[in-house]
DNA sequence: TGCAATTTTGCAGGCACTGCAACGATAATG
DNA sequence: CATTATCGTTGCAGTGCCTGCAAAATTGCA
């Protein structure tokens, strides 16, 4: 009744072989800096033939990258939508945000989580690379729009008859949201990586509030 | 006395040259989509060989997107801090942005002007040059932040004793702007690029004051 | 085992971009 | 004006990213 099926050969190969180049990509761009990496060197290293490569992976880029989250899970939107009243949207959207920031789940083992750090040290080195994420999360960002539309709907019924407001103020809080995570970012990245991002992540929300108070002088 | 001497010759045919390069960037990219341009074509259009083209530019994407602003002009940021204490500061930063972002400046006449708005009319229809062009406003950003850390320093002097603090929450505001800025340029966008992109600037940091009040319950 | 579906690979080629060295035009000097 | 120095332009060769296509290898299934 699962619908999980055992994977066949097949597949457990291909989840292997991805997992092989992303491995190959930051190890090697960690390494050796990210621009002196060829894509010719990833293959080589994961024992692919370079066309394969791009059977992955759409570009150098993205398997260092890695697969932008198309969103939080649903569970988490659950709650996010559940605490509508009872708490800060901001410390909501904060909560949606770590949840899908620092990576993850027992889902697929530790080989993930190992690869998220080695990620994160790179992209540490090589701040465009973060940016290039951020930017990347289109999908994300959709989602993360609708679902705050949601919650302030919850908030404010009269804006049901606004859609345009409404949409606009979500993108809005959205995109303040993600000021906070590129904050959050530059100050992890400010102290070399060392402690824990969410930290960064809640003291940069933190200071979102405070911010709220004081700007209107 | 004045420090503006009239251009030689190879100054004139230079500033010609780039203007060029970036006219037949944006009106074939305009024209055909930007990703079905070559360089080649481009600097066929320009009347220049395709090496001299990477001799003005460093890319192709450069080319369209233009220079990015190094930061608002000195005489704005001194307004800026002149008004320290009797304007909000986000509509400091408003005006500090509006004037870098809808171009320009009677200096290189209203060529450069229909450029500008060649290029709007381009990003309308590739947000990813948008999303990019605010990627690379890196020079930009650090001067913001100074300014904003002058700012914030008249404003409460206990920092003085802690940069850190300062530091941090100078960039938070700064990245909560650049929120503003894209979500104006997303409402812009929405209605079709009609109507002034300063207006949307404008409403954007409305809400982004309306935002403050809202947020903490 | 034999057939169908899928994945891997090699190959040819396009496009972005770079360093180098020759060439050409402008500027500076006598 | 002639000479020389300076600087921009160009062609060329080459690297690297990326794609389409078709053959070969692998896996799934009867």
């Amino acid at each position: 009744m699962t619908d999980v099926k055992e994977p066949g050969l097949r597949e457990r190969k291909r989840v292997a072989t991805r997992l092989a180049i992303e491995r190959a990509a930051l190890d090697l761009s960690l390494d050796k800096g990210y621009e002196n990496v060829t894509v010719d060197e990833i293959a080589d290293a994961a024992d692919v033939s370079p066309r394969t490569f791009f059977n992955y992976f759409p570009s150098k880029e993205a398997a260092v990258i890695g697969h932008a989250p198309e969103g939080p899970d649903p569970e988490k939107i659950e709650a996010f939508l559940e605490a509508s009243a009872k708490q800060p949207i901001l410390d909501g959207i904060r909560d949606l945000l770590s949840s899908f920031l620092d990576a993850k789940s027992d889902e697929d083992a530790r080989a993930t989580h190992q690869l998220q750090e080695t990620r994160m040290r790179l992209m540490l080195q090589n701040p465009h690379l973060f940016r290039q994420r951020m930017e990347t999360m289109e999908d994300a960002t959709k989602k993360m729009i609708e679902v705050v539309s949601k919650r302030l709907l919850v908030l404010d019924p009269a804006l049901e008859s606004d859609p345009t407001t409404l949409r606009e103020r979500a993108r809005l809080v959205v995109f303040v949201s993600f000021a906070g995570v590129r904050n959050a970012w530059a100050s992890w990245a400010e102290r070399g990586g060392s402690g824990r991002l969410t930290e960064c992540l809640e003291r940069s929300f933190e200071q979102l509030h405070q911010l709220s108070s004081q700007v209107n002088v």
